[in-house]
RNA sequence: GGGCGGUUAGCUCAGUGGUAGAGCGCCGGCCUUACAAGCCGGUGGCCGCAGGUUCAAGUCCUGCACCGCCCACCA
């Protein structure tokens, strides 16, 4: 749809949806198999369906697509895999809201009803995440699109927690789990947050069997002592040493109970004497199998009393509490209650405080899998940035079997059935119709569903199809590289290392990028409840996506928090509207149809047309490496200074002249101009998709040249062009600028209005300069905007005039009319005191023996050529000045 | 308790041993026919503190202080 005029600012708004849906509805990002380029695959991190997609994600979508983008652009065939995940206990807590607002349960509708029910909130919130998707331009193969709880990807859990079992390496049993009350479910270690709470610790006296002692304990939670089975002590504390052996008479029980001696318990903490009770404590129920303790129950599912607790039988913990500590007070038997803070472990989905409870659960023995999840990094799978290896092995090296059921409905439901004749457990892929062991037909799935993360998990390959042989799987695993923020590092990252290598026989993925998570500007974790979230629609519709994402980009090189503010999405919209008024320029520059010369593989005549060239070629060999080594805000902020310092700021007001000039002078120009625009907009591309996909269209063709795609995603990497290579080029336009920014500094200090026309002369440093500066004499007037200039090395300045070094070359600017002389005098005055502080600063360092004996050569001298270069700036500059004070 | 970051301009942050950078802000001047979402010029830093290595340290090493994160969960 080329344009005969762009709009006078960029509209992101009204651009915008026209790529989108041609990027959504074209399957532009669906490749064709067999891939004819390198395969390049990344997989979502797959949102949650609770809810709406936060900055934290748009951040992460950017980073991929820049990548998928971009490796499109080196010819690759790419697929990025989009999807969602089930999200178990967060999605059923969302679901079991929603219903107590209509006054019901899950119970009240029942397991099937109710996971009916999440289904239907699926299809709704599923919708609005893949709309988000698309609005970040993201270029994923949605013909592609998975789910967790899919048919296929539900098939490969079976498979795989089916051949877990029977290898040994999934194990049911009984065991101390986070437990919480409120969800009702087991919780893995991870999923359970520790939070300061103010409390009270307490000391507690048990009574020494046959003394007439105590042994005096300290517990936060009295109500546990009800399930004591012993007492402990360090077995080197001498307070206690004669005590080991003997028993203690637990208050309210009236049991008697060892006391023992272990290294485990810390001497300095508390009074020293650890009550032990393996049922309600994690490192207590290590202890109880390590002497052979009784396991006794007091706290049920529903955080009540048990039988157990003889008289106490029946009461909600908190109430048993209260009624221990009175008692024991009664007693005579509580020492003493101390004001307490300490870490709660809460829920993190509802944020209960976890009960350890003793129960029946699914373990993955994630020990036996860590090992080759370890070895293979940092051979077979890089981690960038490095800093986060130590990370990932120590959580391999300290790893514990993986709790796995969860007591909830919604989720995969794991593939166990027990035998009611026979009682024999079968575990399949599919469900069996009689007992393999007793034929008998009355088979009972076991109730739990899998944690979420068993899915996710298998999430590389099951996407691509496996347990299937599919093309997919066999052209695009083992993934390129997976893009996610740090806080998944274990949840996700470490077990798809453990299960991929386990069931592929390879890693899931080559590389993986962990960037910074993105957090409010006070550099707080944005979330609801606070207030403070970002919404990245919001920000689309107000500054559109490009400035969204180029703000993103620019920084991603940031530690582990990004700290981001609306304004400075509001900043980089400039960019996108500078950009698109450069285009509205070299359009109404550019001839509408060719011929537009080819500038082929030559470079051009002409130092601003070399320079440009030179610098961009520099550009597409940087821009690339930055994004090879993840450097984005490398590649972002790079391509911002050379779009808005050289092209705009520079190469632009350059070819204005040339642009007048007309003839062969006006159309090598336009040949330059449209090849570094046309470059230019495909490095930007990968960042900002949409406003240079826009003005891509909009350009004309080479002359003789078959039109290029009309789509920039389809548009591959600019071929490196050798011949415009041109570091000279380079270096003679840094001697225009500087001469050119001397005159405009003498005109701005001296407050001389940018209208006002004037004369100067120029008194070149040498012959060569001599020669650069008179071929671009009309230029350097032109952009300094000077009325006339002339070049005489032997120039006396005239009483009335200013003048500024630049390059060893002076500029005076002629000031016939009415001028402030004062002015003058004092910018000299300021000029001089610069120059005189640098000179100082070098003299000081070539004064050191060492320095000029030690360091290299080619430093040394060239601090010596500019001490030469100060000095006689320095001449020139007094010389004007002095006919100022006269 | 273990580990990892951070501390650089008013703010947010880059910085690869060799004269301290960007964006935004601020000051002054400009509607100079691509862009006022703009142009030109300028101001602004004991690079957290103290040692050390080096001819040379924001950069490497040691210690300290403060801020933050992750892991562990000590009754």
């Amino acid at each position: 749809m080329p344009q005969e005029n762009l709009a006078k600012a960029y509209m992101p708004l009204e651009v915008e949806p026209r790529w989108r849906a041609r990027w959504e509805d074209g399957r532009v990002f669906s490749p064709e198999l067999p891939a004819q380029g390198e395969p390049y695959s990344i997989v979502i991190p797959p949102p949650n369906i609770t809810g709406n997609l936060h900055i934290g994600h748009a951040f992460n979508l950017t980073l991929q697509d820049v990548l998928c983008r971009h490796a499109r652009q080196q010819g690759k065939t790419v697929l990025w895999v989009p999807g969602e995940d089930h999200a178990g206990i967060a999605t059923q807590n969302v679901v079991e809201r929603r219903l107590a607002a209509e006054k019901k349960s899950r119970h009240d509708l029942g397991r099937e009803a109710f996971v009916q029910r999440v289904w239907r909130w699926k299809e709704e919130y599923g919708e609005n995440i893949r709309r988000q998707i698309k609005a970040m331009g993201a270029s994923v193969d949605w013909t592609r699109e998975r789910f967790t709880m899919d048919e296929g990807l539900s098939r490969a859990v079976r498979r795989v927690f089916a051949r877990l079992y029977k290898e040994g390496l999934i194990y049911k049993g009984d065991y101390i789990i986070n437990w919480c009350p409120r969800c009702h479910t087991a919780l893995a270690d991870d999923e359970v947050e520790f939070t300061p709470r103010r409390g009270k610790i307490w000391h507690i006296r048990y009574p020494v069997d046959g003394e007439n002692g105590f042994v005096i304990i300290a517990t936060t939670r009295p109500e546990t002592m009800l399930g004591d089975s012993a007492v402990a002590v360090h077995p080197e504390d001498e307070r206690y040493r004669r005590l080991v052996g003997k028993k203690a008479r637990l208050p309210l029980m009236d049991r008697l109970i060892p006391i023992i001696a272990d290294s485990y318990v810390d001497r300095e903490f508390g009074t020293g004497a650890l009550k032990i009770t393996p049922s309600h404590d994690p490192n207590d129920w290590k202890l109880g199998f390590k002497h052979k303790l009784d396991f006794i129950q007091v706290i049920d599912e529903n955080g009540r009393m048990t039988a157990a607790a003889a008289a106490f039988a029946g009461l909600p913990k908190a109430e048993a509490r209260e009624r221990v500590l009175a008692e024991l007070e009664t007693l005579g038997l509580l020492e003493q209650s101390l004001d307490y803070e300490h870490n709660v472990g809460q829920c993190y989905r509802c944020q209960e405080v976890i009960e350890p409870h003793v129960s029946t659960q699914w373990f993955v023995a994630a020990r036996t899998l860590a090992y080759k999840a370890r070895a293979a990094v940092p051979d077979k799978t890089r981690i960038h940035p490095e800093s986060w290896l130590k990370t990932y092995y120590n959580w391999l090296d300290n790893i514990r079997d993986w709790c796995i059921s969860r007591q909830i409905w919604w989720g995969h439901r794991i593939p166990a059935w027990t035998c009611e004749d026979c009682g024999k457990l079968l575990v399949e892929e599919e469900a069996p119709a009689v007992c393999s062991h007793c034929g008998g037909r009355r088979l009972l799935q076991d109730e739990d569903v899998l944690d979420t993360w068993f899915s996710s998990a298998l999430w590389p390959f099951s996407t691509l199809g496996w347990p299937g042989e599919t093309p997919e799987l066999r052209a695009f695993y083992p993934t390129s590289v997976l893009v996610t923020g740090f806080d998944i590092l274990f949840f996700w990252v470490a077990r798809m290392m453990m299960l991929g290598l386990h069931f592929m026989d390879e890693v899931p993925f080559r590389e993986v990028y962990i960037h910074a998570l993105v957090r409010d500007a006070e550099g707080k974790k944005m979330s609801k409840t606070l207030g403070n979230v970002i919404d990245p629609l919001e920000m689309i519709t107000r500054y559109g996506t490009d400035s969204l994402r180029f703000t993103l980009t620019a920084f991603a090189a940031m530690g582990r928090d990004i700290k981001l503010s609306e304004e400075r999405i509001e900043g980089y919209r400039h960019f996108m509207n500078k950009i698109w008024n450069a285009a509205r320029f070299a359009l109404m520059n550019l001839p509408e149809e060719g011929p537009v010369p080819a500038l082929g593989q030559a470079t051009a005549q002409g130092t601003h047309h070399q320079w440009i060239l030179h610098r961009l070629e520099e550009m597409k060999t940087s821009t690339a490496a930055a994004l090879r080594e993840y450097r984005f805000n490398d590649a972002a902020q790079d391509l911002y200074k050379f779009v808005w310092n050289e092209l705009c700021d520079w190469y632009l007001e350059l070819i204005k002249p040339d642009m007048q000039a007309g003839g062969e002078t006006r159309a090598q120009a336009q040949g330059v101009l449209l090849t570094a625009l046309r470059e230019t907009l495909i490095l930007l591309h990968p960042i900002i998709p949409f406003v240079t996909a826009e003005i891509w269209t909009a350009l004309p063709a080479f002359a003789g040249e078959k039109p290029p795609d009309p789509d920039l995603a389809k548009i591959l990497y600019p071929p490196a062009r050798p011949a415009c290579l041109h570091p000279e080029a380079a270096s003679r336009m840094r001697l225009i600028q500087a001469i050119i920014v001397a005159a405009r500094t003498i005109r701005a200090e001296l407050n001389l209005s940018p209208s006002l026309p004037l004369k100067a002369i120029i008194r070149p440093e040498n012959q060569t300069k001599e020669k650069i500066l008179e071929e671009h004499r009309a230029l350097i007037a032109r952009l300094a905007r000077l009325e006339s200039l002339s070049l005489d090395a032997a120039a006396q300045p005239p009483r009335l005039s200013a003048s500024q070094v630049a390059e060893g070359n002076e500029i005076i600017v002629l000031l016939e009319g009415a001028v402030d002389t004062g002015a003058e005098r004092a910018r000299l005055d300021k000029e001089l005191g610069k120059l005189e502080k640098e000179r100082q600063m070098l003299e000081k360092k070539l004064s050191d023996r060492n320095y000029v004996e030690k360091a290299p050569a080619a430093l040394v001298e060239r601090d010596r050529q500019r001490v030469k270069e100060l000095a006689a700036a320095g001449k020139k500059l007094r010389l004007v000045r002095n006919k100022f004070s006269e």
